[in-house]
DNA sequence: CGCATCCCCTGCCTGC
DNA sequence: TGCAGGCAGGGGATGC
């Protein structure tokens, strides 16, 4: 589920409860996610005040004291949430209730005071690592990553630069996180249609103004920041169970445009297109054959 | 090198 | 109701 807007959300649920605190003790409650966790990750981990919590395209950066970064990625099923410790009953002391684990809760971060922070991921496609701050732009994951698309908003410049001479389709070209980070299959989906622009289209072939004025990168770029900032406001999209850190569902799949809504009629006003999935790269695009172009 | 395909894993939904 | 099959927000490995 979570592409660049529930990663930013999770970010901003997790700020509260983990920055400036101490990791007071980590729990895996088994030894693999998509890779076997490293060895040493709870020496490094435990101990340590998370200083602050950046986002790098679809990753999760927690700065820690000492000098290294906790890097995690949620894959396609992976989610936070934070359990505030209760505060104990007057009347019933030695009972203060500690929630129970669900399935799937692979670590647990107890800070602290008392909250505790759990990852929980069903299919196991997420991961999580420690490394020093100084390597973390050569690790092997996060090397070779593409523009970030928000702060500083992406330029159409800039978005002719990455698709010279690309051969792939538009579709594809905005998955590969080489390109622009952290977009993914809905977020392409929908600034595709806001930006009028067929999937299958040639990403090298979407040219500057012309002399109708028409500027098909200029309507990309500002297609992929406004998608990812309204999003980012509504709190991201839940489709099946992803919430936020602090539980609240995001509520922006009921603004989708075109994502899972096969057979729809275009949103745009005065298209009276259907809305089409086809396979691209393996993966449902979703998107309106009239007004795309 | 760029690009397409398959695969990792679990759960949910559909259709028979 | 049970079960098989398809599909799912990501991305790594492989092969052309």
């Amino acid at each position: 589920m979570p592409e660049l807007p529930e990663v930013e959300t999770t970010r901003r649920g997790l700020t509260p409860a983990m920055a400036g605190k101490a990791i007071f003790r980590v729990v895996l409650n088994r030894e693999d996610l998509r890779f076997p966790i490293q060895a040493d990750f709870k020496v490094r981990v435990a101990g340590r005040t998370v200083e602050r919590i950046d986002r790098r395209a679809k990753y999760l950066l927690l700065r820690l004291s000492g000098g290294d970064v906790l890097v995690a990625h949620l894959g396609m099923s992976g989610s936070f949430r934070v359990e505030n410790r209760e505060p104990a009953p007057p009347t019933a002391v030695l009972h203060r209730k500690i929630p129970r684990l669900k399935a799937h809760d692979h670590v647990v971060f107890e800070m602290s005071d008392g909250t505790r922070v759990i990852y929980n991921d069903p299919r196991r496609f997420g991961f999580m690592f420690a490394v020093a701050s100084e390597e973390l732009d050569r690790h092997p994951r996060m090397r070779g990553i593409g523009l970030e698309p928000l702060e500083p908003k992406i330029a159409p410049a800039a978005l002719a630069r990455l698709f010279n001479g690309a051969g792939a389709s538009l579709k594809a070209a905005l998955l590969d996180q080489k390109r622009v980070a952290g977009l993914g299959n809905i977020y392409v989906c929908e600034a595709l249609h806001r930006a009028g622009l067929s999937p299958a289209r040639a990403a090298a072939t979407i040219s500057g103004p012309d002399r109708h004025g028409r500027d098909a990168r200029r309507r990309l770029a500002d297609a992929i920041v406004e998608v990812l900032t309204d999003a980012i406001d509504a709190g991201g999209s839940s489709l099946r169970d992803f919430s936020g850190a602090d539980g609240k569902p995001g509520y922006f799949q009921h603004s989708f445009r075109v994502y899972d809504r096969e057979g729809a009629a275009c949103p745009k006003r005065g298209c009276a297109g259907t809305i089409e999935r086809v396979i691209q790269a393996g993966r449902s695009t979703y998107y309106c054959p009239v007004c795309q172009r």
